[in-house]
DNA sequence: GAAAAACACGAACGATCGTACTATTTTATG
DNA sequence: CATAAAATAGTACGATCGTTCGTGTTTTTC
């Protein structure tokens, strides 16, 4: 439960606005009460950025998981993405979006433990884009850590449009985005659509969905 | 010189991380003799974001408005902004970039004159890419605000990809990202060169570059 | 050369920060 | 029910935060 306040604090306020204080007072604890949970402060940020892993992978990857590899599964994950960020559990945004400026010039294992996290989240996203091209879905010569840098642009874009500018059409371009990320991804050279691309030859196949655990993705 | 080494403090500890107190020492001034010269630490801060608009604009923008309206224009516009955050004055990285996600929760008026500069930095990149269309470079039904939304997600990208994860080949990744979106802007559907496309027509025309302030462009 | 304005300083304020020590209360276990 | 363990509370500490006040020292202006 104190992860959980402190994830949703985290959210709106960054790692260094979480203050032991604020956050004890907001759960009904004593200072020293909440702190005894948790030896300092950095380890009780450290709790929470694998808190905070543990949770986007559940709400992000796993049900993504359940879509065949592919484009399918990619889209999956882009749009848990984009609604993960539920407003009563994170009010301010992606937490990692607010903790990856906040960390980025502050050296020590808070940072590090957050670069970890991130390579391996590009890291599925990559994979996801290299199972594409092996599904032929893809062209071949697309690049897999390429197509998760430009993925994760538009996620980074949308944050910047809904959070900060408020702009009640940042859903839409972010798809918008995505859509032609995609289409660039997909369509072999010439822009008319091939006909008999759709689904062909898409099954269940690919890495199936038994025993996904947060260590076996990655995250 | 203040607001410099404010700003050089701020783009790596963030607006909040840059302390009275901090600055103070850093600039062998006393705390009471520093904080004289703003009448809070809001001003300061209010201040040190119109003085990074300045920068920006000087660095960003204005060398850009030598180039012809349109593509050329664009693609500097980009190759500054990679560019602008030079080690000695932003060790952090862009400094709106930081700002960006501190703010985006935090009402008052700080938010909103960032989120008035973030507005007009946009509407430059929407206005310039509406150029390339009237200059005939880009395709009539690019939309203009989304061209500066997906330019702006890479450079996001670009600065998650540099300052957080340290990765070498994030000014390649980012000029390559940039590059899938000026071919996907300009070429006519089909992705084979057009041949006389290069540079056709392309003159001095378009706005002068005659009688340009931060404030005519819009930061 | 005097008056005015700008600039800088030191000391102190209340608040809040993370943290340490010591009780006290609650829960689980035999 | 007794007892060990875990959870919570109380208090105090040194540091640092933004801010105020009073006072000196330059620099500009007339």
């Amino acid at each position: 439960m104190i992860l959980e306040r402190a994830l949703s604090l985290a959210s709106e306020l960054g790692l260094e606005g979480v203050t032991i204080g604020h956050l004890a007072t907001d759960l009904n604890l004593s200072k020293s009460g909440l702190f005894a949970h948790f030896q300092s402060k950095e380890a009780l940020q450290l709790q929470l950025l694998d808190f905070a892993a543990l949770r986007f992978f559940e709400i992000v990857i796993r049900p993504a998981m359940a879509f065949p590899a592919g484009e399918n599964r990619i889209r999956a994950m882009f749009e848990n993405w984009l609604a993960w960020p539920k407003p009563e559990a994170l009010p301010g945004g992606c937490f990692f979006v607010a903790a990856a400026t906040e960390l980025d010039d502050r050296p020590g294992s808070l940072r590090d433990r957050l670069v970890e996290l991130q390579v391996r989240w590009l890291g599925v996203l990559a994979e996801s884009a290299r199972q594409a091209v092996a599904e032929g879905e893809f062209r071949p010569e697309i690049d897999g850590e390429q197509f998760a840098h430009d993925v994760y642009g538009v996620m980074l874009a949308f944050h910047h449009a809904a959070r900060l500018l408020r702009d009640p059409k940042a859903r839409a371009r972010a798809r918008t985005a995505f859509e032609s990320l995609l289409a660039a991804a997909r369509r072999p050279l010439v822009a008319v659509p091939v006909e008999g691309e759709l689904t062909s030859g898409l099954g269940n196949r690919g890495p199936g969905r038994e025993s996904l655990t947060p260590e076996r993705i990655g995250v």
